[in-house]
DNA sequence: CTGAAAGCGCTTACAG
DNA sequence: CTGAAAGCGCTTACAG
């Protein structure tokens, strides 16, 4: 663990300056193959390891990315993540994560921390609260920061704010589950007063209305608990129920799984729709209909915009909204 | 985005000296309370946020730790790095996390990256592969470094391992079916030349030997989508098997799936056994039999390990086993 | 094409 | 209890 070599170290043994050592850090021009050619051997001869750190306090690009993320052990939440990180590490970037739990106080204290490590950027997936300081320090920073998935602050023009089309999904996903002959279908899952909820469950309401028929709310954690206990309050109190929309895939597969349970049959007389599209989806049984959102594409997507703000100065969008797509399966009565 | 305000800034508006501010930055009981208010009040009037790099530079500990994890996508490694990265968070570090998607030539690069960000010490669950030179790189940085979940570096002098006692639970799941009377037993999953498979075979394989039974392997990649397959492999195949320990939950909850799919009931002709205990294996139908990693508190483990071996000098045993138990559940024959 | 010098924002002895 | 000064490892004009 002793002293790890620097740039003067590597001068000093290629016979150059310190400077130079740098220019061909940053792979300058200005440079001969030659004088380069000799730095790069006395960097490998001494092990030298760059010190972005020290680069960072001259230039204030630290090449870190803070990425913040309310419920990092849903998958739905892994994958975007998962995906923004890659996409980040291809580009030369670090990615500092912290899951929040869903605690906006937790959230608050990840962001402080972050910024304190100088992250060029943030990228959160916020937690709904009490809380919603956690942006004003953000903004006391002036650090670029854009809200995904979810938006808690309203002010996109300095946060901007990315998501799928939750709306279109409802819609139609209802449609199509209209068109299956459904008629008496439950929107089972999501927490009433939560605009993700809300724009999800209002494609869902208007298919409904243009028909004239009646909606069904059972509002609950979005879960694999709470859709394998809807599953039984359906049958309970709502047996004339012949469809549901579920506000994710966690409580459509908890839905399946409890359906299953109880004996009931999923795909004709009871059909089910997820939303999200997890990886699960395509390989449970019955294989899960759902709206896909392709996350790990809008996480790609999501890294491009941040890098484009931070390289180019290309500010994003206020709003964007990511198209997606009905994947039929057999939980709505397709044939496999 | 201008300037932010330094610990000069605090100084004059304080009327102190910088160093002042930095004792009161660092607690330090020789700055008088009086003063001390001063400087915090300074502070909160400038919006000064502490910059943690340049105070890296002086001090050469970032309170950054890299965590690098060959499948993020993979629950129970989602909940490994998530645990960890929250008890990191608790006590005042924060993780720059990788996936490396067992691709050993990008695990190089991220690691390569994380050194340069000069990260405190780094976790990796390695991705089995050629270039096991990555470690090297560690090496030669001089990071303290732990190897988890997986060996792939001899030298556990070095860089500690830690792990889930995998044979243990692989003969306590073995056992467990052999008591409730199964003696056809496959175990599905896992790649034959692999140490985790091995480990976690060799507990089955020993319990199967000392009564003269006869074993029978599988292997398979770790995924849903390879135990799906295997349900119908087994029912062409394997009619006489009576059980399956999968090598892991995964595994086993495609094999469920798969399993329903083709309508072969799980329970009590044909027992199911999983292996780590993901949040799912409670919730799916029929719920899980498995062994229990406990990988959450693992995980707090590892950072605990870490954070001590960092700040007190406590360097980990080269070897760390932690202890597993066997959940039983109705996939292996438990009445629910 | 290369060298000398200042500076990024802190911490750390060392005086006082 | 507080101030002046050096230094952490880089980058960046500026000379030459």
């Amino acid at each position: 663990m002793e002293r790890r070599p620097t740039i003067i170290d590597v001068a000093l043994r290629a016979g150059v300056s310190k400077s130079t050592v740098s220019l061909v850090l940053q792979h300058s021009p200005a440079v001969r193959e030659e004088t380069r050619a000799q730095v790069r051997a006395a960097m490998a001869d001494l092990g030298y390891v760059y010190n972005r750190t020290a680069a960072t306090m001259r230039t204030a690009n630290a090449g870190l990315i803070g990425l913040v993320i309310n419920d990092l052990r849903n998958p739905f939440f892994t994958e975007f993540a998962t995906a923004l990180q890659m996409a980040l590490a291809k580009r030369g970037y670090a990615a500092v994560v912290a899951n929040t739990d869903e605690d906006s106080r937790l959230q608050a204290q990840v962001i402080g921390a972050m910024i304190e490590h100088g992250v060029s950027a943030l990228i959160v997936s916020p937690a709904y609260g009490v809380d919603a300081t956690a942006f004003d320090a953000i903004e006391r920073a002036g650090i670029p920061a854009m809200q995904v998935l979810r938006k808690v602050d309203a002010r996109t023009g300095l946060f901007p704010f990315a998501a799928p089309d939750y709306r279109a999904g409802g819609h139609l996903a209802t449609e199509h589950l209209l068109a299956s002959g459904a008629r008496r279908i439950a929107f089972v899952g999501g927490l009433a007063g939560r605009e993700v909820t809300q724009e999800r469950m209002s494609g869902y309401l208007a298919a409904l209305q243009s028909r004239g028929l009646k909606p069904l709310f059972l509002p609950g954690r979005a879960s694999r608990a709470f859709g394998r206990d809807a599953a039984l309050v359906l049958r309970r109190d709502h047996p004339e129920v012949d469809a549901v929309l579920c506000f994710n895939d966690l409580i459509a597969l908890g839905l399946l799984s409890g359906t299953a349970e109880i004996g009931r049959e999923v795909g004709k007389a009871f059909k089910v729709v997820g939303f999200d599209d997890i990886e699960e989806c395509a390989q449970c049984y019955p294989a899960l209909t759902t709206v896909r959102c392709d996350i790990a594409s809008f996480g790609e997507g999501v890294a491009r915009t941040v890098l484009e703000w931070l390289e180019e100065g290309v500010m994003p969008q206020p709003e964007t909204r990511t198209p997606v797509e009905l994947v039929i399966r057999t939980s709505s009565g397709a044939v496999a």
